[in-house]
DNA sequence: AAAAATCAAATTGTGAGCAATACAATTGCG
DNA sequence: CGCAATTGTATTGCTCACAATTTGATTTTT
């Protein structure tokens, strides 16, 4: 008999697991900042580069425009970012950062050494961890 | 300026994004058996041990009732579980397989050794990043 | 034995996430 | 130029996830 139906054996339940337990060590961070975890990683682009399309983002976050659009209009009304069609090619849509969008970032900056600290591991471990999960995810084929 | 809040800089992306991208992955392969992948994880669990209740299942894959509840359901819906009350301990729901249920298993051995292709890595790789993840997700603290 | 506390599941409401579809704008080709 | 194909976003419908609350049963306390 096989063991690999097993739970425990399979890679995809740890990464599944460890990626709900993530988020819910996350969301203590983020009440406060009244920002859900997909949220914060959209606003993540977006400190990063403001004024970007939905499929930018969308790219970028590896989700497609059916979860972003309501997604963003969320944030447009807690009033962080702006959402108007291009001017010059009107299928788009501009996503801008708001004067309240762009401070939070400063609310934001303690949150990555807060999660460090709750992994509970080195740099090196971690910078590891990410970068044979980013292959992993390479090897899993580009979305859409 | 710190590079801190760099999307491609934090952990936490690189799991989130590969448990997506392994969701995926799983959908060709559970398709034609009529399950999604969280579905096929319950499953799992009751080809391990058959006859559990709710709250038994949630602590094995860490989500709430709120969740699998509904889930059960369509499993039960399915035609591959049952639901009925302990008699033991009213307040309990146990959930069995169906026939069609344990039938099932035949056909989903094959998916761990598909998956195994389509993430393209040994055997060691995948051991050693499931311990990683098991190790961090146990620093995160427990769930309820 | 009756009341209180505890416990298990279900329910409700919100926020994702994706497939499929729709629709308008743009591009490309003859 | 004119029409077809493509592109970008929005919409719909279904599933998953969790917090908070409710319902009902069991255990504990008095």
């Amino acid at each position: 008999m096989s063991d690999d139906l097993k739970l425990d054996n399979q890679l995809c339940f740890a990464v599944h697991s460890t990626a709900h337990a993530i988020a819910r060590a996350y969301r203590p961070l983020l009440d406060p900042l009244g920002l859900t975890y997909p949220q914060y990683l959209t606003l993540l682009v977006l400190w990063e580069q403001d004024d970007l399309t939905v499929s930018d983002i969308g790219a970028r976050l590896l989700i497609d425009s059916g979860t972003l659009t309501p997604l963003l209009k969320r944030l447009e009304a807690a009033g962080y970012v702006t959402r108007r069609r291009s001017d010059k090619d009107e299928r788009q849509v501009r996503v801008a950062l708001t004067a309240a969008g762009q401070a939070l970032k400063a609310k934001a900056v303690c949150i990555p050494q807060e999660m460090g600290k709750a992994m509970g591991c080195s740099l090196e471990e971690i910078g590891e961890l990410r970068e044979r999960l980013n292959e992993l995810r390479a090897r899993l084929g580009q979305v859409t």
